[in-house]
DNA sequence: TGCTAAAAAGTTAACGTTAACATAATTTAA
DNA sequence: TTAAATTATGTTAACGTTAACTTTTTAGCA
């Protein structure tokens, strides 16, 4: 760091302290409202420290008390709604319990995990909520963070770890139900848009697909598996509309396309609607289409998306609920696992029965 | 916190120090990388660090130097892909510049604001970015913590501080070009999807808006504006595809309903846009439509949406590097206003001249 | 009146780190 | 060889707060 000098220094207690001619832990005690401070001595105190413009040192605090109830949330690709969600509902739980939450956010590498970790247990936070994709250097580092004890709950990311809680939504039955919708209603070729079969080997929804496929003894066509190589892309992820966009015109120049895509989720979904459109085609007379997620958007889409909805908020809820239970318990706790049921909700991108 | 205890402690530097037979001192300067130090106790230091699993103690580290390279960011409404692209330009050039970011999310009060405010000062962040929309509670408590000498950048919010920088984009003058071009087109009757005409008096866009209409001696109907009110809003801000598709069924039922319509942002057309499909109206032939943003899913509708692009990287970048400069300078910085340029980006959801 | 309890303060030390300075060992230069 | 420079390490104090303890003052009451 060439560039040395920070800005003005801020009162601290003994400013006050010194103002007001009392000992600094008066002072403390005033602010913080504890102990016995006489109403004279409060009024002087509160008064001095609203002229010099007191503001408590949270890290001198946080560091005498050993811990700073605060709560680090790292998150994949803030533009997708689940994201959001789950945010908004991990905030809440723990906004309830008088703790705050940091977001950090790590697009698309290891790399950018490690310093979203890095920055976190800097920071000192009582535990952190992981809601990224799985990559070798990030679990590794993670790895080492739990070891150290830092409380530790991931959220659909596959991560093992005797002291990590694991919430996920079941997104290999979904994904399983979505397409046997697909099925149900008389198609064979069936599209997948948002992964290759051989990069995306870990994607529960991708592997849901593959299963309700072979129980139906459809045979596997891997190029109407399709998607952009996640662990290449320098494209961040919320661009997935993109991806649906490209991923469908592949199909579509296949020789023998699909009649129905699943989409691995409702904005790669919602890409795919855009190309089919361009390409003249109907939905879902021609192609019918399902989502992944459902986001508020999936019912406004034109048809209305069949999506997969998942509890976003009590994935959030819950995950925060076992990361405060980390926090304050004193004994150890062994991995809790919950896989959320996820629902089928039918809409009118997959039409009805085909003759 | 009636709940005291919290987990096994961690190594310190001292722990590492006994384990070897050092100093402190020493052992920081190895982890630091400053200083000098034998190879040999370099490596015996390394490896103990190794061994006790040591994990600096960033509380104490950063009280010491008192700046933490630390920035935050407090954002509205997380899901619009705007924010998303502001959070990621700003991050990036805080990382650029070996500074990390905390995001807080202040969804819809002053009460947010305030809490997500006051987690970041606690944590002696360096400096803050706001970018959520103004309000008296927020505002208040803003100054207190401009005036305790935290350097603050606000990004369109309406905040007058001679110490606090200011970026936005041209809403006003976007809101203008966005309606003039609906008036080019013909229409007359043009509404606003997305703010009151008594609550929204502050939002820039619909100002705008008024000033094109008023510029073309077009009579303002109170009636074509139309919106939730945010004040009350308990709702989060990104579900505005509901907003613009309640408010687009509100104007399309008056008895002399609009034949364009300029949206708030890009959630707001889709949802009006759905709306307007609903009622088995075209797009553009019965009502053109106008959009705010450019989110990346504009170009995928259906028509294609037309709207006024803003240039978020821009903002986010030019915000981070102001920030930067406050954080380092020592000299005190005047007020700077950014105000950038947004671009008409005109697509089939307007069509063309009427006739 | 004296004695105890409650109230209102004050003192000390520590949280874990590092800046600043001090000292010791080694190397270099002349 | 001896001083000066370099390298290696140690010591001290401080960042701002608070837990834990101590002391002083006031109030209560038998």
């Amino acid at each position: 760091m060439e560039n040395g000098k920070r800005k003005k220094k801020h009162a601290t207690l003994s400013d006050i302290a010194d103002s007001v001619g009392v000992a600094s832990m008066t002072v403390s005690r005033v602010i913080n409202g504890t102990g016995y401070v006489s109403e004279e001595t409060r009024e002087k105190v509160l008064k001095a420290a609203n002229e010099l413009n007191y503001r408590r040192n949270g890290l001198a605090r946080n560091l005498k008390r050993q811990f700073t109830e605060t709560v680090g949330l790292v998150l994949g690709d803030i533009s997708n709604p689940y994201s959001t969600e789950l945010a908004r509902a991990v905030r809440k739980t723990l906004l309830d319990r008088g703790f705050s939450l940091f977001i950090c956010i790590s697009e698309h590498s290891a790399k950018e995990d490690i310093v979203a970790f890095e920055s976190l247990v800097n920071h000192s936070v009582d535990g952190i909520i992981i809601a990224t994709r799985s990559n070798d250097g990030g679990d590794k580092y993670l790895r080492g963070i739990v070891e150290s004890n830092v409380p530790v709950v991931v959220i659909g990311r596959d991560f093992q770890h005797e002291d990590v809680d694991f919430v996920s939504p079941d997104n290999l039955k979904g994904g399983f139900e979505a397409t046997q919708h697909l099925i149900d209603l008389g198609h064979r070729r069936i599209g997948f848009i948002g992964a290759n079969l051989k990069g995306g080997s870990s994607l529960k929804r991708l592997q849901g697909y593959l299963s309700a496929l072979k129980k139906h003894n459809i045979e596997i066509d891997e190029r109407l598996v399709t998607g952009r190589n996640e662990d290449v892309s320098e494209v961040p992820g919320y661009s997935t509309e993109e991806i649906g966009f490209e991923g469908m015109n592949r199909l579509l120049s296949l020789p023998d396309p699909p009649t129905a895509v699943f989409a691995r989720n409702d904005f790669t979904a919602i890409g795919a609607m855009s190309a089919i459109n361009d390409a003249g085609l109907r939905i879902p007379e021609d192609i019918a289409i399902v989502g992944f997620d459902d986001i508020s958007l999936a019912i406004r889409t034109s048809p209305p998306l069949t999506t997969v909805r998942q509890p976003m908020r009590l994935e959030g809820q819950l995950a925060a609920e076992m990361l405060l239970e980390r926090i304050e318990s004193s004994e150890k706790i062994s991995r809790r696992e919950r896989i959320l049921n996820c629902e089928l909700i039918v809409r009118e991108s997959t039409g009805t029965k085909r003759s």
